[in-house]
DNA sequence: CTGAAAGCGCTAACAG
DNA sequence: CTGTTAGCGCTTTCAG
């Protein structure tokens, strides 16, 4: 039975013209209730679907959007593909999804098959090559998200309050007596973490303890880097604080230091970034910052859409989501 | 300079029929060097990139395959996710990735949805309702993962081999020592489950030990409903053993235990399913049956690409994985 | 209110 | 080897 019945099929089965079957299904308007029940009718009756690619020929609309993020098995990630995924969803528009792997090039590939696929807009999580922006076409509607691109261009872009992330947890750990704190943090120079280790910065000022740049640890966000990183350095260097730039982060540094015999929080407090659902699980669970996920999801879907639908939006926008500090055991 | 152009554009250029166009970037057969030559140089000069949509309203391929799974967020479905995308991408194929939240109206819609955008193939992780099985039309290709469909449907299946998984992790337990073994599983009728289920009542019963259905704690794969289903039954049931059907079950089990008082794995031993990276992370490492995850995402994109260039492979096959046990710190 | 006709950009016979 | 032609299924003037 897998004949593709087309437009042509209904009209012939309503007794009317194709432009009429195609007036019915788009607006209804300028039609009969008459020819429109007649159309229905057949429609229902034939089991009718529209060709979306057809009708994307045409109106050089797809309703689909590209998401080019850097790794979906990254929970971040992959909460926010899931709420923005849902939002578009409820606007019937498909989501086409890209891990670029933190790779540019990989990156560059899907930017141009998602241009090829002529996606409506694009929802954008740089792997840190800002070049690439520079591939998507004046009239594309783009939402950056996370990751800043440099500021001279005008793009919009949403994310978290990142920087008084890092200053809330610093200051956590201050308050709770630590001065010697670590920071750990993506090797990658990605603003998020940036403004992460800004905020950490300035919390050290604001208590008049030293910024010493050999207390910044760079890692990948990989669980068994940040463990090397840690063998490596818990008994050169000395201290009783941890601010952890992701709880991935936060979770390979308990881990490791656990097993070396350091009471977590007894002898090192520790503060993750992301509270990602297993940092309320964990053994001991973990002092976190917040980031309101969904809500950049579903922002970021809104604003693709109404860009989308109302291309000349004039200079763009940023939005900035706060966050908080979850307390939790880690932490005294 | 956002005017797009077309193939007309660079026949124009090349001083050439469209058609010669076409032949010179599809196949490049039947035509002289020196066409050749003309046309790609005019493809350079004027950046041109071929409509993809047209291409795929003419031949009716879109080069692109959907994903239909319950939730991105699961690790799980995760890594699948991206292990199939990237072997897809190899073919310059793309996914359109869709998460039916384990509901099946989702489910349905997103099929319809993908249907209406001629996706070339389906790779597909039911929600558990196989009626909507009975939506693709015959002729497309379509790949079934992890959760086997009732056995009359004439479809392709890859999965891991989940009864011997149940088998080895039981086993495990029993050999250290446990006689009386819960088994922590989805509360859903779905088959990965059931079939780990039989392979804990397989080792059972080859150890002569009495299956009590009471031992079946049944809970969403969701950490703080696992942690209220231990609170519950924890003082009711005595057990020196549990066998988690996934790994973020057992991490709710161990964190609601220790903060109970319970010994991990002096008291109870336990062992989760699915190797997800955090199981080695934790506190205490996990012993987990591993599932090799990029084996199976790569060969259901290396099926469905093999299906979508040649549909008739006659009577569909099923494939599973082999799984292994990791002997981790919450065992003895 | 409805139908005829053109055309979105491309590919695939079919001639030559 | 290359050009002409038709048409994929739909939307959108333009007449009527």
């Amino acid at each position: 039975m897998s004949v593709k019945i087309s437009m042509k099929d209904v009209a012939k089965e309503a007794g009317v013209s194709v432009s009429t079957v195609s007036r019915v299904l788009n607006n209804g308007k300028y039609v009969t209730d008459e020819t429109k029940n007649k159309v229905n009718t057949a429609v229902k009756k034939l089991n009718y679907r529209p060709n979306v690619i057809a009708r994307g020929l045409r109106t050089q609309k797809t309703n689909s959007v590209g998401l080019i993020l850097p790794d979906i098995t990254n929970e971040f990630f992959g909460k926010l593909a899931k709420s923005i995924e849902e939002k578009l969803n409820e606007h019937n528009i498909n989501l086409l999804l890209c891990n670029s792997n933190e790779n540019p090039k990989i990156e560059k590939n899907y930017i141009e098959a998602l241009l090829d696929k002529s996606v409506d807009g694009l929802i954008f999580i740089s792997s840190g090559f800002d070049e690439n922006l520079d591939l998507f076409p004046e009239d594309l509607p783009v939402v950056v998200i996370d990751r800043r691109p440099s500021a001279d261009r005008n793009i919009y872009f949403i994310s978290s309050e990142n920087k008084k992330g890092g200053y809330l947890a610093t200051k956590h750990l201050i308050e709770n007596g630590c001065r010697d704190i670590l920071m750990l943090k993506d090797e990658k120079l990605v603003s998020p973490m940036n403004e992460r280790l800004l905020g950490y910065q300035a919390a050290l000022r604001d208590y008049n303890i030293d910024f010493r740049p050999e207390y910044i640890i760079k890692s990948k966000i990989d669980l068994k880097e940040i463990k090397e990183k840690i063998l490596k350095i818990h008994n050169k260097i000395k201290f009783d604080g941890i601010f952890a730039g992701a709880d991935r982060l936060a979770i390979g540094a308990i881990r490791t230091l656990s097993k070396l015999g350091y009471q977590i929080p007894a002898d090192i407090q520790i503060v993750g970034f992301d509270n990602i659902p297993f940092a309320k699980y964990y053994n001991p669970s973990i002092t976190t910052i917040a980031q309101q996920i969904d809500k950049i999801g579903h922002k970021s879907a809104e604003l693709i859409i109404e860009l989308i639908n109302n291309k000349n939006m004039g200079q763009a926008d940023s939005f900035y989501f706060p966050v908080y500090l979850i307390k939790r055991e880690s932490t005294t």
